[in-house]
DNA sequence: TTTCGTGCAAATCATTTGCATTCCA
DNA sequence: TGGAATGCAAATGATTTGCACGAAA
């Protein structure tokens, strides 16, 4: 955490008490907030704190490659990984809930494509997650 | 395309003039194309043309698995593609273009992922095409 | 003090919805 | 004819912007 915070102000990036609540709030959580949760959560603490702080404090982490958006939810709000590191994403249509992927792929990473240079990639699975078909599972065997 | 319109018939779909004009379009183009896009360029024929239906029978085409959403642009509008087969696609940063990308990786497609079903998969890559490479390279070349 | 960040409100833009009208099967 | 599709306009919801104020270098 601090060794984020520390970066950052080597930059050259404010350390304002509402950017420091942002960065410390996404990196201690393991989930895929959306911008309004983040704005709900540190509501709590700072109660002032406004949307457009969030939104722009968020782009600033995004181009200072601390962490990523995600655009999974089609027409729907981006969310936010903390971790910046290429991995994937599978979003369940039951519940709503975003896990990681780790699996690697060895074509869609960052590297060369059709003579294309790659600096970004990012992958979306959509379907059912395990707890989901557990659930529908014993739903059936019962009835 | 007489194919594509007599499936939809087959499957109970009103054949509307409006659905013809946006499902010739769409299996005419190869790039892809925003609800705007297509809006635009129907209006030419069927001036009267709505948003609602464009959305509504976009809405339609991809649940009959006729074409499929891409949410590649963050924040951005939803684009669409006519092929409905599992491919990725590539997003230039510099000219905005849209490619597909025909590699095959071996995880991002169905199937099982971490005991998650996976149905539906599309992989994001963003950076430099190459055709704007080459006009940096050029421009570099003079320099 | 001069720049930068914040918070508020208003503006924008894509998408959705309600409803009266029109159209296909 | 009757239910479905269309078109318009208004509503919604996320994101962006303008600007005055307050805080940091």
């Amino acid at each position: 955490m601090k060794e984020i915070l520390e970066k950052l102000r080597v930059k050259g990036v404010t350390l304002t008490p509402q950017r420091i609540a942002i960065v410390e709030f996404l990196k201690k959580i393991t989930a895929h907030p959306t911008v309004d949760d983040i704005h709900k959560a540190i509501r709590r603490k700072y109660p002032t704190m406004s949307m457009a702080t969030v939104y722009s404090t968020l782009e600033l982490l995004k181009e200072l490659g601390e962490i990523q958006e995600l655009s999974i939810r089609k027409r729907g709000k981006a969310c936010f990984d903390s971790n910046p590191k290429l991995h994937h994403h599978f979003l369940c249509r039951k519940c709503g809930k975003i896990t990681d992927v780790e699996v690697d792929c060895p074509i869609i990473k960052k590297g060369w494509v059709d003579e294309c240079k790659v600096e970004e990639a990012q992958a979306y699975l959509y379907g059912v997650c395990s707890e989901c078909l557990k659930k529908e599972k014993s739903k059936k065997d019962k009835s």
